[in-house]
DNA sequence: ACACTTGACAAGAACAATTCTAATCTGATA
DNA sequence: TATCAGATTAGAATTGTTCTTGTCAAGTGT
């Protein structure tokens, strides 16, 4: 929650629940999970509020959305650079912490300004392993 | 065009247009840049031909859905494994064959079983660098 | 305290990408 | 060439996300 104070985001009671749920989960939620844990405390909390909030943290650095899941945008209060393992069949998401050289071969960078990274690796949880193997 | 053969997959008129399309493109098209090229030939294609021939190219392993664009899928007819670099402004996409070792550090597996991996790179294309300067 | 400005909120409409449905139609095989 | 599993079509439906509009609340200067 620290990380949201001094910059100049207007701490509606709204933004304050939405930032607490986001608050060290490491769930990657999606926009619906979001909205789903904050109405409960906010019935009459509107999506749009939900997605204006997500947008506006993402401006402000304070949030990644990821594309790895096809389905959905997924959402990661962590910052910090880190990339990320889904199961291809529950699409659930877990970090991945590995310190990777990613050097561009010659050639391949098509005169593009590198900004970042990130990898994505596919697998198997051990819950659908075990359901599939039933 | 030579791999879809011997794949059991039946081939309409359609299909070969939406295969002749995508063999040694490049471009990573939307399902709607390969309707909208397909749809010159054949007036009457519907979406749902588009979608369907889609899935069922890739679940013969003939061709890979990317998740890297967060508005849409975007697909890949080269099944080779290999990276991509996309222009975060208007998201051409670029294709990297760099040969990374991607271990996943101990602990962090959280059990998964691990069929593979995609490293997304981001960046800005020289037009829209051009662009932006202006 | 009052008017003003700015930004946030709620509700639902609108939109875009994708999937589904139901009624034909067709390519591959016997 | 008859058969039939699978493919096609048009359009409806669904899902995730964004936009619009009117209202409201907080902070500022008077």
């Amino acid at each position: 929650m620290e990380k949201y104070k001094d910059t100049g985001l207007k701490l509606t009671p709204q933004r304050l629940a939405i930032l607490n749920y986001l608050d060290g989960n490491k769930e990657h939620p999606s926009a619906e999970d979001i909205y789903r844990a904050v109405l409960k405390r906010f019935p009459t909390m509107s999506f749009a509020t939900v997605y204006n909030t997500l947008e506006t943290l993402r401006q402000r650095g304070g949030l990644l959305e990821l594309t790895i899941d096809p389905d959905k945008k997924r959402f990661d209060p962590n910052t910090e650079h880190h990339h990320h393992l889904i199961c291809v069949k529950c699409k659930r998401i877990v970090d991945i912490h590995g310190d990777y050289k990613l050097p561009i071969p010659n050639g391949e960078r098509a005169g593009f300004e590198i900004i970042g990274n990130h990898i994505e690796f596919y697998g198997i949880c051990p819950k659908c392993k075990k359901a599939n193997s039933l």
